[in-house]
DNA sequence: TATGAATGAGTGTTCATTCAT
DNA sequence: GATGAATGAACACTCATTCAT
């Protein structure tokens, strides 16, 4: 947990928290994704942040405020495909091809999730069930990064590197395989050991190549 | 909805279940599944249901037993490639070819998903808080079904149709692209114009071909 | 106490109360107007009345609903000159004089004052608070009880009897001295000897001839 | 409510408040006579007064230590029949009749009502809650402008004004009527189009000669 | 002197669960 | 078996008050 709470930290620092808040937000992420939103209690989180109850109160209106405002300022970093200023040097200097393009995305997006795994089983979790959580989702995922994958998808269908199938369903086939790769290796079964080098390769391959022979 | 309880009540019929609770199970599967099952309160089932408080607890002890009541059951069934009777017709008459194969393997499973779409919900919501219904699915899916869909990889492995890559690694590739085609096409964007039969045979193509060109 | 509860028992008798709802209403009576509203719990109420917390809000949704329901119903009771069903004979057989009838009044408006002292008290520090009671106020006193008022006293000034203010006037003269003598005798100086004939007598010989010399 | 702030601001100059003091009264007067002593938070206060929390509590030790602080000063002010220093005046060159008395008594008390409105909310719904506040009022009211009134009523029954009844009595029934009056105006019925100088002379002339005809 | 973050006891309300009918 | 009144612990949230700055 070190390296994640040192990156959270980092974007805390970003956003001015006093230290109680810092606290308090780690304890919520910490809580939140253990148990779930509903399921944990506003005094569990100050018991674990080691604040009283009412501090919570005093910079969070409501326990809702709260989870909002660790999934809000996380979800394009998450979903992104790569974090934003990093993206417009793949456009400006593209990957020569898409083999390369796909290792690097993959590696970063493991990177990210490694680290920020439980505000991802947060946001995966509560996305269904809280409408201000999906309209940022939306927003900026569906809206800002998909549109960029397209993109990508384009150059590289123009580039005769990958086949004419509608952008939108290599996007999706795509992105099922990567997370499906971060979701098996940091969620169902974490505690496997995992050669991530070579499920890179394998995932990178798959996604090129298929399962088919020949 | 209709199709879907009717297929449901036909899985309560095998458990000689009363009317009562299989109004009780609806209601239960109807709410857990739009808010969750820790914002889900008992008496709004039972309004729902058009029973009494009481009445839920003496068919289940606890409000975690009901849930599981509702879950056990299906876990097989839902994550499952074939319903269980059906299985053994595929590895005893094997389809000639895995592209037929894996055809019939996401058809069969799409019409699963449609159907008992609000009880996957609440599989998915729930398997990483409630360590019964992991358990469950731990033995159900990962040790049955998981088992068996190596069985059948390394038949087609053994005829030469598919690359020799672990098995366990195809199986994840492969899984993820059906379920992340099912979780798009019914959870993500239900609303999108979905036209199934291509992008079945897209989903098909990219599992066994990718989408890297020639 | 004994006599007030006595009145209140049959009033929640007639509205078909169960045993602990009555305790309830008669414990947020005693704390409402010991206290007051706003500073009465209702953890307070619950442990006053010997029941859980919760079944007060199995019975009254919230708190402000527990204050209506016991003020609303005796509003009219309390401010009505007499009680409804009384007042028809008073139009009918009407006392051949004024004195009469105001010493009638005053009697029968000391008798429920006297009675449903906790209740008035609490309709008297809540109603600048809370609209609801207010527009109940309005609806029973100042429209159907202050119309059948400025009836009787056009009726005696028809016969001669009182002199030839509005009939608006002479109601809040009269209004004020009765409810005076009611306020200074139960609230104000409870623990003051009072000879109640005698000042029911001077009340009525002041709102007739007032003060001044011959 | 400028002439009410003026008033108000004038008392606070002899007292020899701060500008912040004097803030936190004038927002403290308003919240309380709004929505009542319990129900008014001190944060509420703060933000009105545009204050910090802490420094209410830096003059004022405790919430309830602001109520007095605001009600105190003012007891007598609000119910003496005149300011003190005009009251001697009265006895020394005493109006020739008692209807003169009592018509500058109730234009004086209409104006002080008037002026000080929020104020007398607030005392007249917190005096039977808080003891200190009925404490001052019995020592400030009950005691001293009682007395004085008993005097005046005693010169005038001596000159053979006004009749024979016990003083206690004839006060309790006059007070009654002016405040009557007073309530009715600015409490009950403040939108109702007021002639203020026919109702002072029909109070007076119904104080002096009741409703009775002849 | 003034601030406002921090406190923790207390609030009104909800909830899963029990049990007498 | 079914009911629904009753429970009391737990919940999210508020509040008067304190205190370091």
């Amino acid at each position: 947990m070190v390296e994640e709470e040192i990156l959270l930290q980092q974007l805390f620092e970003e956003e001015k928290l006093t230290d109680k808040q810092k606290k308090i937000l780690l304890a919520a992420i910490d809580t939140f994704s253990e148990k779930g939103y509903a399921a944990t209690s506003t005094s569990e989180i100050a018991k674990k942040a080691g604040v009283a109850e009412g501090t919570i109160f005093r910079h969070y209106k409501t326990k809702k405020e709260l989870l909002v405002s660790i999934v809000t300022p996380l979800i394009s970093k998450v979903f992104g495909p790569f974090i934003v200023k990093d993206f417009h040097k793949v456009l400006d200097q593209p990957f020569e091809n898409a083999e390369d393009f796909l290792r690097a995305t993959i590696e970063n997006r493991r990177e990210v999730f490694k680290k920020l795994l439980p505000v991802i089983k947060i946001i995966m979790q509560e996305i269904p069930f809280q409408p201000e959580l999906r309209e940022q989702f939306v927003e900026q995922v569906a809206k800002k990064t998909y549109e960029r994958i397209l993109v990508v998808i384009q150059d590289y269908q123009d580039k005769g590197q990958i086949i004419d199938m509608p952008p939108a369903s290599v996007a999706r086939l795509a992105v099922s395989s990567i997370f499906g790769y971060l979701i098996s290796r940091y969620i169902f079964f974490p505690e496997s050991e995992w050669d991530d080098e070579i499920e890179t390769e394998r995932t990178v391959h798959f996604i090129l190549h298929g399962i088919g022979k020949k």
